[in-house]
Parts: structure tokens; C-alpha cells; sequence
DNA sequence: AGCACGCCGACT
DNA sequence: GTCGGCGTGCTC
């Protein structure tokens, strides 16, 4: 008997049309079903929502179409998975076919209905897992006391879990334990089999977790088990483990951010490893947060699970959470487990400040930084100097005249790369020649000023020209960057060079300090940390904090060296604050002090926030809309419990010709903000047709955003 | 978002 | 005379 089902597809919510269509269908589609429908003169992918359901009032049945039909073999979506997409579209703003769609792998649009059951098929030929009697199992090292204290209260913990471990407690060792009780419990007959979800921020950082991750679980669920999901994989690739994944073929997927909407019916754990890092925020689309969605999805996967006695965990790891957790743990929201201790007892290195005041002007390297970093080198040692600007200086700038490397279509400067003689926007990608003269009034003197990890690099490797090593061979200093790792195994090929002992100084932005896990370092030094505290971003500590804490990780990891390993850190403000608990490594010191400015200012977590953005042709035009916005919102509900701020120019005013500005929203309950950005939305609609916004106009709500 | 339709400038 | 710029409007 036909039919009618819902389906969403991916709209935008700016579409005019509403959260679904509806179509005909001969059979009664369950929720969840993937099918492919018209839609215009398309033929597009659409998930089934809310199952079958009556023709729509408002339209003409003559326009509705029908179905073409669903997706052979592949069994619905979860309602657990609809739910969560549920939830993102309401709680960011966007419409539900937009993010029920991107949280699909690309692919799964494009392939007809024989490239898919091609793909299926040969998807089943090697579904068998390798050894699984458990005889080939790997040898599981010794638990220490803490991590045995943590796994033993797992299981006690019915509300999140914060994993507050320091770097190189071994955390990720407990993420491994935690995964193998998971996959231990049982799925009841003919239902999925158990599943484990690990997130980590990086792309770059998946390669070695899902090096350990498979040396333990493939032996016994065998090759196929563990899968990763991440942006840089091919479109077959990530079709692969999407299908893997939902087919429950895939016991672990391993992933970024987008990992989070991956489709796992047999999900028993979520892990969220470096919870605190700014990745785990989408800054395009959706702007969701995948920690956020995580504990999320983990309550409502939990809530399904109930009846049969089993639930979904989530563990939020970190060294430095955020603020936001700290504060959920501090409240009881969070269960907070603690792992103060390093793994062989290495402590962490001792703080060096120095204070810039005191140097001599000009040096980007303080002389007593310089004479430690000689003595490690001449002993064997290595050491790791962190400076969070590519390039070789941020400006090039006319001593004659006013003329600087600014970008033509955007209000920043282009950084200067002296290895390809380029000037070169980090925000738009314009890229050109350095000019031989200055453009402007033709003066031969244009310099570079400040300081980029290029500069850094080539100074130190003449400052440090005859420094020799044990070996009686010169120091050797090396650069790792997004601008040397762009190409596919550079980073690998860079790690290996310094495991190896090959290099002396390794140069880098904020990459290096993430995760990798460097035996002989035992000097650690952020020559600018500065520019952090000036940043206006009132998470700019927090962020430095955090990064200054893991790049200290990185040193000493050896216990034998840990004892004199040292981190220095340049700054003209050691008084601040920051610095006090970074000394003693406090970070609940540090944690409490922000959160009692945090709160003090009404700032979150104790108040909500939410920006509106916009884009166009010109800043007034882009203020315009914010403006008139904000005062369409006169009548709203929850009007009178959000404070609207005046529309404000971003900090880049300007990239690739577009101007931008924000409007920012606060409430001191997000319940309130929820409900009157929802209902602000179809205004806002309405509102690109404010007059002088000739052309383009865009504009896009972000809820919890991380810098405003 | 796509994609079509539609109306004005530089090319075979 | 056409190719193609992107402005406007529609998609069950």
C-alpha cells in the first residue's frame, strides 16, 4: 500500500524549507533508512525521519514524488543516531538534513545502487576476524597503582568521566584497558557487536594511536577491528569506515572531531583524548563541539541501553582540561579521576623564566637560553624550541617609506618565506615574489620584522655552528611546521630523524608539542609565549596554560634524564600569574583562579554565549544586518534574558575580500539562549534583504563559541 | 547547498 | 551572433 515517509535531505536551514520532506513510498521506510529521492531536477541521498507519515498540509499532492528507493543492505541508522543528529541541528542552529547528511561519508551520495552492493559484497569476503582465541594476545604491561586506582572506579562512575592525568601518566593505557572491558561485555543475540569510540584532535596524532590501539585488539578481533576516521583520508577510505563501522564489522574507530556522528549501533564507550583542545570545535558548517556531542551521545546511548542493564561511557581525558569540564567535575556533573604521577616517576622539568627585560635588545634568544641549550647539545641531549609563527618573519616592512607586506584582500599582513622568496597570506593563500625594492617608493632596504620558526631555525644554526656533539659532530638544528610536514609522510620521516638522534634542536609551532612522545628531549623552550597573553581572547591563558603544560610534557619523558630536565620560557611579564602555577605545574591552582575571574564576569561556563556572524561586501553591510538583527529581536521571547551586544568587525576585518563582522549574545542561562536563537532564526532570514547588502551576504549563528 | 533560468559584456 | 558572468528563486 503507498505511502508516505519523511526524509530529510541536505538543505541548509537558510533553504526556506522545513526540517523534512515529504514523499510517496509503495513500502512503509523505517526510521533511519537511507534512501535516494528527486528533489529539483537532482537525485540526491536523504535519511528517513520519524518514519511513515501523513501527506503534509501544505502541499499540493500533485507536487509530492516518490521515493526512488533505498539503499540495498544497509541496515537504518540508530535511533540513538537520529537522536544525536537531533540534538546538534536544534542546539547549533542548523537544519537537520544538513547535519544528518555531513555526518555521512561523502561517497555514500555519489555510489549507485551496484557500486554499493559491489562494495558490500567485498566488505563480507573479509569479515571473518584473524586469530580470535586469545592465544596470540599481546603482553599487556603492568598497570601502575593509579591507572589500577582508575580502571577499578570506572565501572563506578554512571556520570562522565574526567580523566585529569598528567603527561605521561599513561593515560592512553587506560583508554586500552577501558576499550578491552567494553568489547569484553557481550552483545545479546543478533544484536551488533560491541563497539569503542577513541577520538583525538589531530589527524596527525591518529597514525600512532591507532599503531597501539591495533597491536592490542587485532590479535584477537582481528585486522579489520580498528578503523580510523578522519578528513584526511580518501573518500573510499573513510566510505570503508563508515561501512565498517555500521556494520559493527569495525569494533574500534579512531578518529577526529566527525567521528563523533559516525554510525556505531554497538557503541559502549567514548573516549575523548586532550578534551581541551580547540579542534574538537567545528569552525565551519556546524559549528558543534565533539566533546560536547560526545557526553551527549553517551547519555542518550546509555539511556537506550538501560533496560538490558548496560550502558555507554564517556571519558574525557587531559593534562589541562578545559575549564568547562574542570568546573562540570568541580559541581559533580563529572566524575574526576586523577593521575598526578609520571609513569617512572619522571617529574616534570623545572621552570626557567626569563625575564626579557633584562636581555640584550633584539636577541630572539636570551644568552643564558642559548649557553643551556650549548650544554645539552655538547652532553647528548636534545631540546625543543617552540614559536607559534610560521615563516620567516611575520612582516616585511620599508624603512624608507610607510609600505608593509599587507595583503591586498585582507586586512593582515603577508608573512615573509625566505626559503621560496614569497610573500605569502596565512589567511587567504595569496602568494607572490618578494618585491626586490619597495613597491612603493622603490627603496632597497626592506626588512623583515619579527620573528617566524624559519628565522629561528637559521639563527640558531649559526649561533650554535660550533657547538659540537658528543660524537665530535657540529649540532644540528631541524624545523617542523605545517609548511614542512605539508607533504603526505614528512612528518613520520621528521619524527624519525629526531628519534633517531640525527637532530640536536628541533624548531616548531604549537604541532610539536602535541603528543609525540620525544625520549632524549630534555629542554623545552617557548621563546614568545607573550603573544598569547596579549591576545584580547579571554581564553588566551587558559590556551597558553595548557600549551606551555604539554610542551613541558615533552621533555624528560626518560626518568633517568627527567631530574634535570628544564623548560624556558621567555617573557616580559614574568610576574603574571600564569607563570606562579606554571612553576609548580598547579593546574587546579590555575583552574580555580580563571574560573573565579570567569565567574565573576559572568563568563563561561557560568554564562552562555553565542555569536552571530556575518559576511559581505562591505563591513557596513555586514554591521547593517547584524544591527537590524538585533533589533527585529525586539519582541522575542527569552528577549529580556539575553544581552545583544553591538555588532563589532573580527579581528581580520577582512579575508579574501570579505568582510566580516559579529554580533555577540549572552545569557546567564544557555535554556534561554537555546530558545531565543531558535526563535531569532527565520528573522534572520528575512534580514538579508537589508538595503546597500547588494550581493553577497552570509551569515551563520555560533553557539559556545571559543574565541569571540 | 545545488541547480536552473535569465539577462548583460567580450570572443570564435 | 554565442559563451559565460553571477543575481534570483526553487527544491516534497
Amino acid at each position: 500500500m503507498p505511502t508516505w515517509s519523511s526524509v530529510v535531505v541536505a538543505t541548509p536551514a537558510h533553504s526556506g524549507l522545513g526540517p523534512a520532506l515529504s514523499y510517496r513510498s509503495e513500502l512503509s521506510l523505517a526510521p533511519g533508512t537511507l534512501v535516494r529521492v528527486p528533489l529539483g531536477t537532482r537525485e540526491v541521498l536523504g535519511v528517513v525521519w520519524n518514519g511513515p507519515d501523513e501527506p503534509p498540509p501544505g502541499l499540493d499532492p500533485a507536487q509530492a514524488k516518490s521515493v526512488i528507493g533505498a539503499l540495498e543492505g544497509l541496515p537504518p541508522l540508530s535511533a540513538t543516531w537520529q537522536q544525536l543528529v537531533t540534538f546538534a541541528a536544534r542546539y547549533y542552529q542548523r537544519s537537520l538534513g544538513e547535519v544528518a547528511l555531513a555526518a555521512l561519508p561523502p561517497q555514500l551520495r555519489e555510489l549507485d545502487a551496484v557500486q554499493l552492493a559491489r562494495r558490500l559484497k567485498r566488505r563480507a569476503g573479509k569479515a571473518a576476524p584473524a586469530g580470535r582465541d586469545g592465544s596470540a594476545a599481546p603482553a599487556v604491561p603492568p598497570s601502575s597503582e593509579e591507572q589500577a586506582a582508575v580502571l577499578a572506579a570506572l565501572p563506578t562512575a554512571t556520570e562522565p568521566v574526567l580523566l585529569y592525568g598528567a603527561t605521561g601518566s599513561g593515560k592512553t593505557e587506560v583508554y586500552l584497558r577501558a576499550t578491552d572491558d567494553a568489547l569484553a561485555q557481550t552483545a545479546p543475540e543478533g544484536e551488533p557487536p560491541t563497539q569503542v569510540l577513541v577520538m583525538v584532535p589531530e589527524i596527525n596524532l591518529t597514525p600512532q594511536l591507532e599503531a597501539r590501539f591495533r597491536e592490542r585488539f587485532a590479535p584477537r578481533y582481528g585486522e579489520g577491528a580498528v578503523v580510523s576516521m578522519h578528513s584526511g583520508m580518501t573518500p573510499a577510505q573513510r566510505l570503508g569506515s563508515w561501512l565498517a563501522a555500521h556494520s559493527g564489522q569495525a569494533r574500534i574507530v579512531l578518529g577526529t572531531r566527525m567521528a563523533v556522528f559516525a554510525s556505531m549501533p554497538g557503541l559502549r564507550l567514548i573516549v575523548v583524548d586532550e578534551e581541551h583542545d580547540p579542534s574538537y570545535k567545528s569552525q565551519d558548517g556546524a559549528r558543534y563541539s565533539a566533546r560536547d556531542l560526545a557526553v551527549y551521545r553517551a547519555k542518550v546511548e546509555s539511556e537506550a541501553l538501560a533496560p538490558r542493564g548496560q550502558r555507554c561511557q564517556v571519558i574525557l581525558g587531559s593534562a589541562t582540561p578545559s575549564l568547562e569540564s574542570w568546573h562540570a567535575a568541580d559541581q559533580g556533573r563529572y566524575r574526576r579521576l586523577e593521575m598526578p604521577a609520571r609513569i617512572g616517576g619522571g617529574a616534570l622539568p623545572r621552570l626557567r623564566l626569563v625575564d626579557m627585560n633584562h636581555q640584550p635588545k633584539g636577541a630572539s634568544i636570551a644568552p643564558p637560553l642559548l649557553a643551556a641549550m650549548e650544554a645539552r647539545i655538547a652532553r647528548g641531549e636534545q631540546c625543543l624550541v617552540l614559536l607559534n609563527r610560521r615563516g620567516y618573519a611575520p612582516v616585511l616592512s620599508c624603512d624608507a617609506c610607510a609600505w608593509k607586506s599587507q595583503c591586498p584582500h585582507c586586512s593582515a599582513f603577508r608573512v615573509f618565506h625566505k626559503l621560496d622568496r614569497t610573500l605569502r597570506c596565512h589567511h587567504c593563500g595569496f602568494s607572490s615574489r618578494v618585491p626586490r625594492s619597495c613597491p612603493d617608493c622603490g627603496n632597497l632596504d626592506i626588512a623583515p620584522v619579527g620573528r617566524g620558526t624559519e628565522q629561528i631555525e637559521e639563527q640558531l644554526a649559526g649561533l650554535l655552528s660550533d657547538v659540537k656533539r658528543p660524537d665530535g659532530q657540529t649540532a644540528r638544528v631541524a624545523r617542523m611546521d605545517a609548511d614542512t610536514t605539508r607533504l603526505k609522510g614528512s612528518l613520520e620521516q621528521q619524527l624519525a630523524a629526531l628519534h633517531s638522534g640525527e637532530v640536536d634542536v628541533l624548531v616548531g609551532t604549537q604541532m610539536v608539542a602535541k603528543g609525540h612522545d620525544f625520549r632524549r628531549i630534555t629542554l623545552v623552550a617557548s621563546i614568545n609565549a607573550d603573544a598569547a597573553l596579549f591576545a584580547s581572547d579571554y581564553r588566551a591563558p587558559e590556551r597558553l596554560f595548557a600549551l606551555l603544560m604539554q610542551a613541558a610534557g615533552r621533555a624528560g619523558r626518560d626518568a633517568a634524564q627527567s631530574g634535570a630536565s628544564e623548560m624556558w620560557v621567555q617573557t616580559w611579564h614574568p610576574e603574571h600569574a600564569l607563570f606562579a602555577s606554571l612553576r609548580k605545574y598547579d593546574f587546579p591552582g590555575f583552574a580555580a583562579t580563571q574560573l573565579a575571574e570567569r565567574e565573576a564576569a559572568g563568563m563561561p561556563p557560568f554564562g552562555a554565549q553565542a555569536l552571530l556572524r556575518a559576511d559581505a561586501r562591505t563591513q557596513e553591510a555586514a554591521q547593517a544586518f547584524l544591527n537590524a538583527a538585533a533589533e527585529a529581536a525586539a519582541s522575542l521571547p527569552y528577549r529580556d534574558e539575553v544581552t545583544l551586544y553591538p555588532a563589532v568587525p573580527l579581528t581580520i576585518q577582512r579575508v579574501a575580500n570579505v568582510e566580516r563582522a559579529q554580533l555577540l549574545v549572552e545569557s546567564a542561562s544557555r535554556a534561554a539562549l537555546q530558545r531565543f536563537l531558535a526563535a531569532w532564526q527565520p528573522l534572520l532570514l528575512d534580514g538579508r534583504s537589508v538595503p546597500g547588502a547588494r550581493g553577497l551576504l552570509r551569515f551563520a549563528v555560533d553557539v559556545d563559541p571559543l574565541v569571540i
